[in-house]
DNA sequence: GCAAAAAGTTAGTAATTACTTACTTTTAAG
DNA sequence: CTTAAAAGTAAGTAATTACTAACTTTTTGC
C-alpha cells in the first residue's frame, strides 16, 4: 500500500473518531492528509468506500490486540486478560477505539460478529469455573468491559487503578 | 408551547435519534414536521438551538421516568428498580433513549451530571447492604445498565427475560 | 376592535458537500 | 528505453447545507 493511501486512512480514522463520519468532509481529510481530494476517490471510489477501508484497518488492529487472548488456556487467565483490556489501552490508540463507538451509533455498524469469538471463549471459561449461567456471565462481562472502555475513552473514570483491582477482586483474580 | 413548535421538537428527536444530528438537515426536519424551514430558525435561532431544545425535552422526560426511584426507601427496592429500568423501556420511547447514545458520541454531550443523583442513591443503597466498596458497586451497576440498554435498543439482547432474572439473581433480589 | 407582538411563510443567499473529468506524473515490467 | 498502468493533481460540477430577509397571517392584551 502506497504511503499516501495509508496516510488517508490514518487521517480519516482520526477525524471519524473525533468528529464523526458525517461531520468529516472529504476535503478536510484531503487537506489534513496533504493529498488532493481527488485521490480519495481514485483509491476508495466514494466516501463510504473510505469508511469501509478505515473499518477494515481497525478490525485488523483489533484482531492483533486480542490475538494473545486465544493463546491462553487457564480460564482465570482469560477472564483477567479481558478485564484488563480497557485499562491497558495506549493513549495513542484512543482514536482507534473511540471510532468503534462513534461509528457504532452513527452508522448501523454492529460489532456483534467481531466480539463473538471472544464471547464464546468467555462462555467456556466461566463454564470451566463452574459458574451456573456461563453464557449470561460472558455477556455480562462483555457489557461491563464496553462500559469501562467508554468511561476511559471519555476520561470519566476517576480512579482507574482502584476500579481495576475492584473488578479483578469481583472475579476472584 | 405552540403545537408546531412541539411538532418540530418531536420530529427532530426522531430524526436525530435514528440518523444522527449531522446527517439530519433542517429542510428534512421541516418537511417531515410539515412546517416551513424558516420556522425552525424563528423558534430555535439555529440548528444547535434546536438540538438544545430537543435535549432539554429529553432530560425532562428522563426525570419523569426516574422520579419514582427517589421515593423508594428500601435499598433492595432501589437496586431492583434500576436493574429493571432497561427492560421496561416502552417500544414507542426507543427514539428518545436511542438519542441519548447517538448524541453522546456525536456531540460532546456528557450525561455524567444527569446520572449523578442516581449514582449517589445507589452508593447509599449498596452501603446499607454492607457491600465493601459501595461507590465502585454503584458505578459498576450503572455501567451494566447502560450496556443492557444499548443491547435492548439495538435488538441484540437475545433472551431479554432470562437476562433480567439473571441480573436480579446476581444482586440477590 | 385595534395595535403590537408572536407565529408563520416564501424565496432567496453564500458556502460547503460528495464526486467527476480531463489532465499530468510516477512506477514498474518486458 | 519504451510503454502501459497506476498514482496523482487541478478545476470544475450539481446538489445540498444552514441560515436570512422581507413579507403575511394569527394571536393576544387592553
Amino acid at each position: 500500500m502506497s504511503s499516501r493511501k495509508e496516510n488517508i486512512i490514518i487521517t480519516a480514522l482520526e477525524l471519524f473518531a473525533n468528529e464523526g463520519y458525517n461531520a468529516t468532509s472529504t476535503s478536510k481529510i484531503a487537506k489534513q492528509a496533504e493529498v488532493s481530494e481527488g485521490l480519495i476517490f481514485r483509491h476508495f471510489k466514494n466516501k463510504q468506500g473510505l469508511l469501509n477501508a478505515v473499518i477494515a484497518a481497525a478490525d485488523k488492529r483489533l484482531k492483533e490486540v486480542t490475538a494473545p487472548l486465544f493463546e491462553l488456556k487457564e480460564p482465570k487467565e482469560i477472564i483477567r486478560f479481558i478485564i484488563e483490556m480497557p485499562f491497558n489501552i495506549d493513549e495513542d490508540k484512543h482514536d482507534f477505539w473511540r471510532m468503534q463507538f462513534t461509528i457504532k451509533w452513527e452508522q448501523n455498524y454492529y460489532k456483534h460478529d467481531k466480539m463473538k469469538p471472544i464471547l464464546e471463549l468467555l462462555i467456556v471459561a466461566f463454564s470451566q469455573l463452574g459458574y451456573p449461567s456461563p453464557d449470561k456471565e460472558a455477556q455480562l462481562l462483555l457489557n461491563i468491559i464496553e462500559g469501562i472502555s467508554t468511561d476511559i475513552l471519555r476520561g470519566t473514570l476517576v480512579d482507574s487503578e482502584a476500579f481495576r483491582s475492584f473488578m479483578l477482586n469481583k472475579y476472584e483474580l
